[in-house]
DNA sequence: CATTTCACCTGGTGGC
DNA sequence: TGCCACCAGGTGAAAT
């Protein structure tokens, strides 16, 4: 379900909820995914530690953990990382267990923190920070990066602007509703090889997507089915998205139908007429 | 190495 | 109502 809004209304929303609390009691319902990091040595690091953080990086969610009594130098880092149909939610521990709970989360103030993932796409991971480095996106920061680092990402690659926009390698954060959505607003087709765009339809598509992505953030997200936020509110959006999902439906600017085509094995929505 | 395809999961929807 | 095909916000391994 998430991208980089979505993700980033759920590190804010966590954030606020948590931070300077400890973690009192791990229970992790099954041993086999989503574990990145074992789940029994997940559950003896996270134990005792305090919340100093929580903040979003490219997708995933990095909760920054103290071992002493609410210190300031973070010693260990819990990852989140939500797949398609994760959630992370603030609950009371008395607040009814949803089907696919995977991760509950004790805390000193009485509330649980709670992940909860379906299709089992997400992913949980624990660094201690005493033996390893500290978690880094895969790619570069969308919202952040500069026209010269930005052009530099799509320089002699030959696959389609939108797969690029997917790999995360390059950009972290970007997923299938905010590539349509920022290339629709850059007037840019789907398919355009990335290695030949102009560097003026470069910086056209990194004011985009700066800016598509900082209005949905604005408005906590797109909810497309059931997307809901740490304290379980629905983003607002998808009433805004001009073509993700809105085949056949008319342009918001031209009233040309909507076209749905697959691209990077995705679905890949553009408007013919705008989109050259 | 770069690029493409597919498997991994569960659940919802729409056609027959 | 039941059954089935198809679709879904992601990603990494395997194939090309």
């Amino acid at each position: 379900m998430p991208e980089l809004p979505e993700v980033e209304t759920i590190a804010r929303g966590v954030d606020a909820r948590v931070r300077g609390d400890s973690i009192v009691e791990v229970w992790f319902g099954s041993h086999r995914e989503p574990f990145k990091t074992p789940a029994v040595r997940q559950a003896r690091g996270l134990e005792g530690c305090s919340i100093l953080s929580v903040h979003r990086t490219g997708k995933h969610i990095v909760c920054e953990l103290g071992s002493g009594p609410a210190n300031s130098k973070a010693t260990a880092q819990w990852i989140v990382h939500l797949g398609m149909t994760g959630r992370l939610l603030v609950t009371t521990p008395e607040a009814e267990l949803e089907p696919h709970t995977h991760a509950r989360l004790a805390l000193a103030s009485g509330r649980e923190l709670r992940f909860v993932d379906p299709r089992r796409f997400g992913r949980l991971e624990f660094r201690d920070l005493q033996r390893e480095a500290g978690f880094r996106g895969p790619g570069a920061e969308p919202m952040t990066i500069g026209a010269e680092e930005f052009a530099a990402l799509f320089r002699g690659r030959r696959l389609a602007i939108k797969a690029a926009l997917l790999n995360q390698t390059l950009l972290a954060g970007v997923g299938n509703i905010y590539a349509d959505e920022s290339l629709f607003r850059a007037g840019l087709r789907p398919r355009r090889m990335a290695g030949r765009l102009a560097r003026a339809d470069l910086e056209r598509l990194r004011k985009a997507l700066r800016e598509v992505l900082a209005q949905a953030i604005r408005r906590g997200g797109s909810s497309v089915s059931d997307y809901v936020d740490a304290n379980g509110v629905r983003g607002f959006f998808q009433l805004e998205h001009r073509v993700y999902q809105r085949t056949g439906e008319p342009c918001r600017v031209c009233r040309t139908p909507i076209r749905r085509i697959v691209v990077a094995g995705r679905s890949t929505h553009y408007c013919p007429h705008c989109q050259r």
